[in-house]
DNA sequence: TATGCCAATGCAACAATGTTGCAAAATATT
DNA sequence: AATATTTTGCAACATTGTTGCATTGGCATA
């Protein structure tokens, strides 16, 4: 299970640059999703804010990270699976956000369920978003 | 089926002020979900926008109104049935967002799911928001 | 209905978050 | 190495949300 930076970004035909490299490295090495806060705290003043606000929106669009829905309505990203490649997303995986503190989960393996919808709805997507205590903040 | 302005904030202990009644009618006469620009563009200058947001804060605080998360992190309220009073909450349903014309709608009788979550995770709420077309909007 | 207390509002000032245009710098291509 | 293309940093701006404080208005009580 390795992930190489470069490789990512040639796949997705964008150019090697510092702040791609390492706002990638950063995800790869992240334990839970990141804020674009977390971003600019942890790559002190190296980059301009403008840039890893592009850096994040590129990557979304590649399908390199997703976005997640938060219940406090903050924006958080996370890497995506293989399947993601090519703008198209299949991150169909339930994610978790914990009350303490604030860690942003992707439980890879609880996918979304499937729901009917009243007539004349149609689904093009469906995120599942789940609040509670984490694993290390339980007491 | 009728929904009384004045009753509702009595029975929070809410004073009736101009702001809560014009904000709260809004609300119930809204067939879809509000954000706060709406009742900032609905109710034109007439009360100030730091207004606007402490009452939509005392109405959920109140369990009147809930907040709904959206997959674009945009922050949106509806009105709360009877069950919600005293600052719990139980709107356990799902929300569509219709990717067209945004419209956010309350899928009342759409409960969530269950949910078996990793060992170690405890779940105090679960969000579904489901995005599409709606009726309106399919062609 | 008038008095007075307390809560709610408006205003100003600020903080956080996000967007855009453009010149300079870095990267890719030849 | 020279050139063409992309990306970056900066400045300026827009939007969204928060806080402190003086003024206003609602409500209870007399
Ligand atoms: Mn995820
Ligand atoms: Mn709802
Ligand atoms: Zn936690
Ligand atoms: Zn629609």
């Amino acid at each position: 299970m390795m992930y190489s930076i470069v490789e990512t970004l040639k796949k997705n035909q964008l150019s090697i640059t510092d702040s791609r490299k390492k706002i990638l490295e950063l995800f790869v090495r992240s334990k839970g999703a990141l804020a674009h806060a977390d971003i600019e705290h942890e790559s002190g003043t190296e980059f301009d804010r403008v840039t890893i606000y592009r850096t994040l929106q590129t990557f979304v669009e590649k399908g390199i990270i997703h976005t997640i829905p938060t219940a406090d309505n903050s924006v958080r990203y996370a890497l995506c699976k293989d399947a993601c490649a090519g703008g198209h997303h299949h991150d169909d995986h339930v994610h978790f956000m914990c009350d303490d503190c604030g860690t942003t989960y992707c439980l890879d393996n609880i996918s979304v369920p499937k729901l009917s919808l009243p007539d004349g709805f149609t689904i093009s997507q469906t995120d599942v978003v789940v609040s509670g205590k984490c694993r290390k903040c339980r007491s």
